[in-house]
RNA sequence: GGGCUCGUAGUGAAGUUGGCCUAUCACGCCUCCCUGUCACGGAGGAGAUCGCCGGUUCGAAUCCGGUCGGGCCCGCCA
């Protein structure tokens, strides 16, 4: 007998199948029994007559989720009894034998998509449960046409594929790292790579002019609804003898464009992808990922309001700082609770309050307008493009507070009017990140984003920056691709001259030997005939995520970490043996 | 490390201005009935010390303090 699948039992009319799976409902009628028998492929219903005694007798006992195999010949059900709501409704199974392959307890979670669904924790715990559901089994099928795309792509891009080492060195920069000790060294551990950064442009100084590879990276940090704790993945590549416009235009962008229109079925709001500066990012749009679904950007009205006597927005101008707002399209519609909602929001991003002007019916309706001349109302109305129904709201404030208060807000009003259209997508290019950032803790300049990649400018540019102020205006080579508000790709063209990987680290005080020490593989490795070389990596759990219309990245992964970095399913992190930490020559702390 | 928020039968929710709560409903579970259902239907039943500890009170699911756990965010994520 030939086992068949469920949904292709519909093709076997009048023969005699077998189908396996699990009970997905069980409809008892005292002398006639249905059983609803599900495979990863869909459902089919059994019937069971009681002339089929030991199967009738046998499927009186069956409950929700035994895994069952049956024989029996495939029917076409009478034209009444047709269920339009299944795939294979049009025919049923008729038992004659059926075995019990494995029972099962009532289950702790929900198996079917529709009805209640239970707490993430839960469905964790029970991952393998609610794997079951078919949203489940179709999102991880989704992603494994996805890895197929994002391989054939880099194939036909003639990339070479290499695997790089997960036991590698712990690095001074950025996240936190995962050690590994190991039994044979005593006293020294092996990191997991936060990512292969530094063997990807080993193999560019080993000739493979282009590389890829669909990268675990691990990270200590802390979670986010978006970002995953411990392991995620990335698409890394690195390319020989390009500049970023290679890298950006010919290799990047029309993969993600494949992905999103062909794979993920949406639209792109526009056909190229916009360069924006960070800095200009920041000040038009609040962020350095913005969704550029919408507009409502930030409006700089520090000039327009340079003579106010309004005193919040006259002490903040006089102290250096600015006035800066945003239009929301129908805010006159927003209730006073509602506002204080919003003002709530700001307030927690750091502003002191949230002032507005209501455009309604010619008039203007604001807490604040009675502070404010005729003409500077005039003048924020022109500015600001407001009409009726409009509403603007206010910060003020130092430049960085006011960038991040208004886009928090600018987002947060997306959603409250509806302005982040999921069929859509919009894709932009952030470039320019500042090569060094005033590290505020530590009171001194440090690395802003990567110290492997090439400030603009090169060897001059760092040499010349004799002052703080210097420093923190040179940029580097780096681009971030955004996707509807979501950092998705990170590159950057490499610093691949020794001298000017000197030069980096001792601008902020480093010397040779300790560049040499952190660092000696690519060092050494540059002084052998380093190509130059650029590259990047695709956050491609997150672009999947995205592209699934999902908000939180565990829905699209197989077996994720809880938001407190636990697997609850399999308990990890343990505790573990004192014959094991001996082994490695380890000491726990009471 | 910090902020906000949630925690009530196996599951999802209601109740939370203290008393009418001996805690309600739905799904699931158990027993019985039922030959055309497909979220089958009908009758009956079991199942919760309201996350935990302490306090206020004549009286606490409800108020207060602490604690544990989940979620979101800030920090962090070269």
């Amino acid at each position: 007998m030939t086992r068949i699948l469920a949904t292709a039992t519909i093709e076997h009319i009048d023969e005699t199948i077998s189908v396996s799976g699990w009970v997905n409902s069980r409809r008892d009628h005292g002398g006639l029994i249905f059983i609803d028998v599900r495979d990863h492929t869909g459902v089919v219903q059994i019937v069971v007559n009681p002339e089929a005694h030991d199967a009738f007798s046998l499927a009186e006992t069956i409950r929700d989720e035994y895994v069952l195999a049956i024989t029996g010949v495939v029917t076409e059900r009478d034209e009444n009894l047709k269920n339009p709501n299944l795939a294979t409704g049009t025919i049923e199974i008729v038992a004659e034998t059926i075995t019990i392959l494995n029972k099962s307890d009532p289950l702790p979670v929900a198996v079917s998509d529709d009805g209640q669904q239970s707490n993430e924790e839960l469905r964790l715990k029970y991952r393998y449960l609610d794997l079951r559901r078919p949203s489940m089994q179709q999102t991880l099928k989704r992603r494994s046409d996805y890895y197929k795309i994002l391989r054939q792509y880099m194939d036909e891009q003639s990339f070479t594929e290499v695997t790089t080492p997960i036991l590698a060195n712990s690095s001074p920069e950025g996240a936190r790292d995962f050690l590994v000790p190991s039994r044979v060294h005593p006293g020294k551990f092996y990191a997991l790579p936060q990512a292969p950064q530094q063997f990807k442009q080993l193999l560019m100084v080993g000739g493979l002019d282009r590389y890829y590879q669909i990268a675990t990276c691990f990270r200590d940090e802390d979670p986010r609804a978006d970002r995953l704790y411990g392991d995620f993945y990335q698409l890394d590549l690195e390319m020989s003898f390009v500049d970023d416009g290679e890298v950006i235009r010919s290799t990047m962008e029309p993969l993600i464009k494949r992905l999103v229109t062909e794979f993920g079925g949406k639209q792109l709001v526009s056909s190229d992808t916009p360069r924006i500066p960070y800095q200009e990012a920041m000040d038009r749009f609040g962020s350095d990922k913005p969704d550029l679904r919408f507009a409502m950007e930030l409006t700089d009205l520090s000039e327009e309001l340079a003579d106010t006597e309004f005193g919040v927005f006259k002490n903040t101008l006089a102290s250096g700082g600015v006035v800066k707002a945003i239009r929301v399209e129908g805010g006159a519609s927003l209730s006073r609770s509602q506002i204080d909602k919003f003002t709530d929001i700001a307030k927690r991003e750091g502003a002191g309050g949230l002032a507005y002007i209501s455009y309604e019916n010619g008039e203007s309706k604001s807490p604040i307008a009675k502070f404010l001349s005729a003409s500077e109302l005039d003048v924020i109305k022109t500015k600001m493009h407001a009409s009726d129904g409009d509403t603007v709201f206010f910060g003020t404030d130092k430049r960085e507070t006011v960038n991040k208060v208004l886009g928090k807000l600018r987002s947060e009003f997306a959603d409250h009017f509806g302005l982040k259209d999921p069929n859509k997508v919009a894709l932009a290019w952030i470039v320019d990140f500042p090569f060094y950032e005033w590290d505020e803790g530590a009171k001194k300049v440090d690395f802003g984003h990567n110290p492997f990649s090439m400030p603009r400018g090169g060897a001059e540019v760092l040499t010349a920056a004799d002052t703080d102020e210097k420093k923190l205006t040179i940029v580097a080579d780096q681009y971030d691709m955004v996707m509807n508000g979501y950092e998705i790709a990170s590159g950057a063209v490499r610093n691949h001259n020794p001298e000017v990987m000197y030069e980096a680290f001792g601008v902020l005080g480093y010397s040779r030997e300790y560049v040499e020490d952190k660092f000696g593989a690519m060092l050494s490795a540059f002084k052998f005939g380093a190509p130059p070389h650029a590259g990047a990596a695709f956050g491609i759990d997150r672009i999947f995520m995205v592209l699934s219309d999902e908000s939180n990245i565990r829905e699209v992964v197989a077996f994720p970490k809880n938001g407190s970095g636990v697997d609850v399913m399999m308990s990890s992190p343990s505790t573990v043996d004192a014959v094991q930490l001996k082994d490695l020559s380890l000491q726990i702390e009471e």
